[in-house]
DNA sequence: TTTGGTGTGGTCTGGA
DNA sequence: TCCAGACCACACC
């Protein structure tokens, strides 16, 4: 029998000493399978050159006594550059491949041990050429139908991976649980399902209200086992949560363990479990796919979003552009535990898990675009820091291209590579203080990346005994060269995905940006994208298998090569040098039309680069405005603002854009900038700044307009020096709040005395009332207006107006 | 278990 | 009380 599934989580289990691989999936017809497949695992020895059989027969005899291992054989593979002989050792049991090699692996023979902490469902996808997230095709029998929450289980003899990835309808359901605390004791009082055609609120109250979508329980027990149940019946293929892993699941998980009640979602002997996932643990259910939106935001979208806070709320509005229902956690409680307004908690409830459902709406498929680009199951990608995907991204790369995997570096290794003193980066231009109009701005594409494809820079390729290599392909300003003569593993990996993004991008000009098709070839993209840009870094990660600091600090020196060459040669060919950020030059001159001037240039540059770095011209700005640094005269790099022709402002590295400054400042600074630029009336700013410290001293700003937010990154015991944040954090732990690392604290600074630490109180805690006045004049408003309206020449006292009026403005003429 | 280096600026801390 | 340097967070690329 064949059947085809897509393919969307896979798992083993152990029968009889065998591992069985379990693979998860859908097939065309929407039902949902469940496929067998046994599978051997195996591990590889490296014998020192020239004891190979003796190593081989040593183990042969070793291996009697295990009856686990089913082969032992010689194969061979490329370990780092060279190709080696290696002893293949196959075992049926995955478990046992530990004592296996440790046995092993101290044997006087033995130079290394490869491989042996590949996880069983990995080195089964790897070995299949199987990647999840798309159609598979399997051959086998038929050996169950409607067990254990599958519609059809099979067996499989063959199975095959197909080049088709359209996805076929898939049911997704996301949950969400609200608690209290009642008597000390935290109580769950409603779980919210929300799914494409219907929601559900389970609520522990004998309902009175109107929403339809509300089930009454009279208790925790009750309310769980009606999940449960609804689970079981509609059988969803994905869970998705906004931080199941650390809160839904894991306060579910403890309430059903205390209520001795069991979370068996798809059949009853599977219950719900936790599995660790790199630092965390992750909730893991036998048969549906559960994907915790928060982790992979955290983890890989974070850095794109504009928000202070990953909160669902804040996240929802920026990625779809709706909010959280507007209900504080105090005010929940208490409603609460009066009974009042009860359908408004269950409508909060509800739209928190709908907004989960939208949110996964989008993010889904870039889960899934990555999952199939690096191989790994969407459980394992939205749980993946950039560093894993990358390397997950290589070792199917190596087994493709015969490599032996590396190892991790045991936790020696690691200390050893952090204890190497950093390496030289990127320049940094300093920029030219001022106002300027007519700002070209250029910049290398992906410069980086295309550097370590055109350089051929990899691990294996450093310092080949070539000499030719050493003078056609030697890296400036170090000792260190690159091989021109044969492709190296991550260059040429890196390469094949710079070229499919390049190609990706061609094919979505053609097509409508609203289309289904562009959308997926946009998450495609986007997939590509985030690889290949972690690969320069993870050179220099103390974690990786591929590490190879002198790679990464090549790349480093090659990209200040050739950015001090536009720089030079913009510089000879007539133009001004604003400023210059690694891979990035804003240049001017005076000429009737500075654009076509640029291209030009860029044109000229593009003719003299190497491989396939190249430099693009991103347009002229109408202006431009670069300050100074606090300390000293010369201009502050990484701060600057632009004006494009539609009036668009583009700012970087301004209070503006820093969470650490609260949105009264930083709206200020907007303004302020806004007047500078677009209307370049510098006096109408003064006269707005000073309006907003009028309304600061009359208390008429709201609080959440005075928050501050910055992150805790250490526990709080650790800290040396105890900052704003960190009292504010302590204040908010003594009220019962949790902090963790990783923890975003929103402050207030109140009036009263002592140290600005001292007054840091934690946002909830705080009324209209508190709010230290002369700190957000003096520490927050005055600094943020200032910082821009310096360059411009004014100081302090034109904002205070400390001295006579209109002074300030006369001498600025 | 957190991809890298470069850079700015606020607040605290401890010695003069 | 003042100030330099350390610590800390967050931004840029």
């Amino acid at each position: 029998m064949v059947e085809k599934i897509f393919l969307l989580d896979v798992d083993y289990e152990v029968e009889k000493d065998s591992g069985v691989v379990l693979l998860f999936g859908k097939n065309k017809d929407g039902k949902k399978i469940l496929v067998k497949k046994e599978f051997q695992t195996y591990f590889f020895v490296l014998p020192f050159k020239g004891r190979e059989e003796e190593l081989y027969k040593k183990i042969e005899k070793l291996m009697e006594k295990h009856t686990t291992v089913t082969n032992i054989d010689f194969v061979e593979k490329k370990v780092g550059k060279e190709k080696r002989k290696l002893i293949k050792i196959s075992m049926k049991d995955p478990r046992r491949i530990k004592d296996v090699r440790d046995e092993i692996k101290n044997l006087e023979e033995v130079e290394n041990t490869f491989e042996y902490n590949i996880p069983f469902y990995k080195r089964f996808l790897i070995d299949y050429g199987i990647k999840p997230c798309q159609w598979i095709e399997i051959e086998g029998e038929l050996v169950d139908e409607n067990k254990d929450g599958f519609d059809l289980v099979f067996k499989a003899t063959k199975i095959n991976q197909t080049e088709e990835y359209f996805e076929p309808e898939l049911k997704i359901i996301s949950l969400d649980t609200e608690w209290v605390e009642v008597d000390e004791r935290e109580k769950l009082i409603m779980i919210s399902l929300s799914t494409k055609n219907w929601r559900k609120v389970f609520a522990l109250t004998q309902w009175e209200g109107k929403q339809d979508f509300v089930e009454s329980c009279s208790s925790e027990e009750k309310m769980i086992k009606r999940f449960v149940e609804t689970i079981k019946e509609e059988k969803p293929d994905i869970l998705v949560t906004y931080n199941g892993d650390l809160f839904d699941f894991l306060k579910l998980k403890q309430k059903a363990k205390s209520l001795r009640i069991k979370l068996d979602l798809v059949s009853k002997d599977k219950d719900l479990e936790f599995v660790r996932r790199g630092k965390e643990s992750a909730a893991r259910i036998f048969g549906i796919v559960h994907i915790d939106l928060y982790q992979f935001i955290e983890s890989i979208l974070s850095p794109n979003l504009k928000t202070e806070v990953l909160s669902l709320d804040e996240v929802a509005k920026e990625l779809i552009g709706e909010g959280k229902k507007d209900l504080e956690y105090q005010e929940m409680s208490d409603l609460w535990r009066e009974r009042k307004e009860l359908s408004r908690i269950a409508e909060y409830s509800m739209w928190d898990a709908y907004l989960t459902y939208e949110l996964s709406k989008i993010i889904l498929p870039q889960i899934f675009s990555i999952s199939r680009l690096v191989g790994e199951i969407p459980f394992d990608v939205c749980r993946y820091s950039y560093s894993q995907l990358v390397e997950a991204f290589l070792i199917r790369k190596a087994v493709e291209d015969g490599l032996v995997i590396p190892n991790s570096p045991k936790s020696e290794e690691k200390e050893t590579r952090m204890r190497e003193l950093p390496y030289r980066g990127a320049i940094v231009v300093e920029p030219k203080k001022g106002i300027h109009e007519n700002i070209a701005v250029l910049d290398f594409r992906s410069l980086y990346p295309t550097i370590i494809v055109t350089h051929n820079i990899s691990p294996e390729t450093l310092n080949c005994t070539h000499e030719e290599c050493k003078i056609r392909n030697s890296v400036p300003e170090t000792r260190y060269h690159f091989c021109t003569k044969e492709e190296g593993f991550i260059s040429k990996n890196l390469k094949t995905l710079i070229e499919r993004r390049r190609f990706l991008k061609e094919r979505m000009k053609l097509l409508d940006k609203k289309s289904v098709e562009y959308k997926i070839l946009d998450n495609e993209q986007y997939a590509t994208k985030i690889i290949s840009n972690a690969m320069y870094g993870y050179f220099a990660f103390v974690g990786a298998r591929w590490y190879k600091r002198e790679c990464a600090e090549s790349t480093a020196a090659f990209g200040r090569h050739y950015i001090s060459k536009v720089l030079e040669f913009a510089h000879k060919e007539g133009f001004e040098i604003i400023y210059g950020d690694t891979d990035s030059i804003f240049i001017r001159k005076k000429v009737e039309n500075l654009e076509e001037e640029a291209l030009r240039f860029s044109e000229l540059v593009n003719e003299s680069l190497p491989g396939i770095i190249e430099l693009e011209f991103r347009g002229v700005y109408n202006s431009g405005i670069f300050v100074a640094r606090e300390k000293g005269e010369v201009g502050a790099k990484k701060r600057y603002a632009l004006i494009d022709k539609e009036g668009k402002l583009e700012i970087r590295g301004f209070e503006v854009v820093r969470r650490d400054w609260c949105k009264l400042a930083k709206e200020v600074q907007r303004k302020v900038l806004e007047f500078v630029l677009k209307d370049k009336d510098p006096e109408k700013a003064i006269g707005y700044v000073r309006e907003v410290i009028k309304d600061l001293k009359d208390r008429r700003v709201r609080l959440e307009d005075l928050i501050i937010y910055e992150q805790i990154t250490k526990p709080l015991s650790k800290y040396e020096q105890i900052g704003p944040h960190v009292k504010a954090a302590m204040k908010a732990r003594e009220r019962g709040i949790i902090i963790t690392v990783g923890s975003i604290i929103g402050f207030v600074i109140t009036k009263g005395v002592g140290s600005i630490s001292d007054r840091a109180m934690p946002a909830d805690f705080v009324s209209r009332d508190d709010y230290d006045v002369d700190y957000y004049v003096n520490n927050q408003v005055i600094p943020a207006a200032l910082r821009v309206l310096k360059a411009l020449g004014y100081t302090e006292d034109d904002i205070t107006g400390k001295k006579v009026e209109g002074l300030g403005k006369f001498f600025k003429g």
